[in-house]
DNA sequence: TTAATAGTGTCTGTTAGACAGTATGGG
DNA sequence: CCCATACTGTCTAACAGACACTATTAA
């Protein structure tokens, strides 16, 4: 009755060169080996907490990352979308500052642009988009981005990711006024931003408290 | 690898008495046989052409009613939720005007207030609330409580929708503008709600093209 | 005519965005 | 000094909510 594959999938999301990549990866096996890819795998009922937990194990495994960030998407069902038979999958997203993937150092995660729209097997270009979708409908009002940045990061480069996200330009003053409404960022003393010939930015972290549950504003950006 | 129990749980939600009211059912079966719960079942590979189709012939099967709006909510699982063993549930939400449940006349289901907080099976009462909370969030900025209105309404009596969900009265001149800027109501000519020694409200309906996707608001509520 | 609710015009306080100014680094 | 970018003060336009007024029915 009940011979359903039960996998997860996760979509793994960061700013790079100004815009959202996600990462892929060449699958190990049939079907669609050495294809382009989502991370994903079965759920291990013997090791696996929950679905939850097999995503982050899947992550881990496969691209040596422990994500802050990883939040159940949906889940995608039906006799067609696996070759193998009827399936389903829980897909999640995590969002990850480009850095930490680059000190994850696994070389087979490629980092590509959903820009490029690339085919991908399964229903995984659905998901991606789906997980794109809801990343720019939180993005409207709420402090998700956050977890695109770095540890530490500036406002003009958080506003930056906001603008990607959004795909138009931010008023400054704006911004700036509904990041001090949600409260979550606390500045850095002492330490500034190098680089330009130009007066250098605070620099900022999440508070503490904020680092499990987003920050929410009543009316959006 | 694979031996997941595969179910789906329909929290099926009503206005009644100018609250929130869920569908629930004495279980015909163990575990927890003829306690009250969310309709639910396996996933039929055969029947079903998804986790929405099985949620769909759930839902008729236990309440005779075919929901106009039904959207995935979050899919549940863990070791622990359900006695049989590892097992898994993705639960979908449905909105019905209190009229519809009438009609289809199942005597068996009961419909009980949300607020009433009443202890249920399995993690049953997790994902009632998680389906409040998404319905809540969502009536700030869309169309989504007119599918708890009738076919036809009125602007007080839709008004008076919106205030049981958010749970605070509203602007009514406010409230007019956004629903016109959602541009998704139009009105039934000639016939106007009889009732009270007073001026007859308009009736209006959700324009056919609105039936499948919502209308959203820039600027919430 | 009165009571009761439907529907609308308008005023006012709040909020968001434009603009322009000051601040502070490097060259 | 100049330039570039960070940051901030302030004006204005858009918006939301309060209030009051008109409209329309039954009794």
């Amino acid at each position: 009755m009940n011979d359903v594959i039960c996998t997860v999938d996760v979509v793994l999301l960061t700013i790079k060169d100004n815009g959202l990549s996600v990462a892929l990866l060449k699958r190990d096996r049939e079907p669609y080996k050495d294809v382009l890819a989502l991370p994903g795998g079965f759920v291990h009922v013997r090791e696996d907490a929950d679905a939850r937990g097999a995503a982050m194990r899947v992550l881990k495994e496969k691209t040596g990352i422990v994500a802050p960030y990883l939040e159940q998407l949906a889940t995608f069902s039906g006799p067609l979308r696996d070759p193998r038979g009827w399936s389903l999958s829980i897909a999640y997203y995590a969002l990850v500052s480009f850095e930490v993937i680059g000190r994850a150092g696994h070389p087979d995660v490629q980092m590509l642009s959903v820009d490029q729209r690339l085919e991908l097997p399964f229903d995984h270009r659905g998901i991606v988009d789906a997980a794109v979708a809801r990343l720019r409908s939180k993005s409207q009002y709420s402090s998700l981005p956050c977890y695109l940045a770095g540890d530490t990061f500036t406002l003009p480069q958080l506003q930056r990711i906001y603008e990607a996200l959004m795909g138009e330009p931010l008023n400054k003053v704006s911004f700036r006024r509904k990041m001090a409404e949600m409260a979550m960022l606390e500045a850095v003393e002492g330490r500034m931003e190098a680089g330009g010939a130009h007066r250098p930015a605070q620099l900022y972290r999440l508070k503490p408290a904020l680092r499990e549950h987003l920050a929410v504003l009543e009316r959006g950006l």
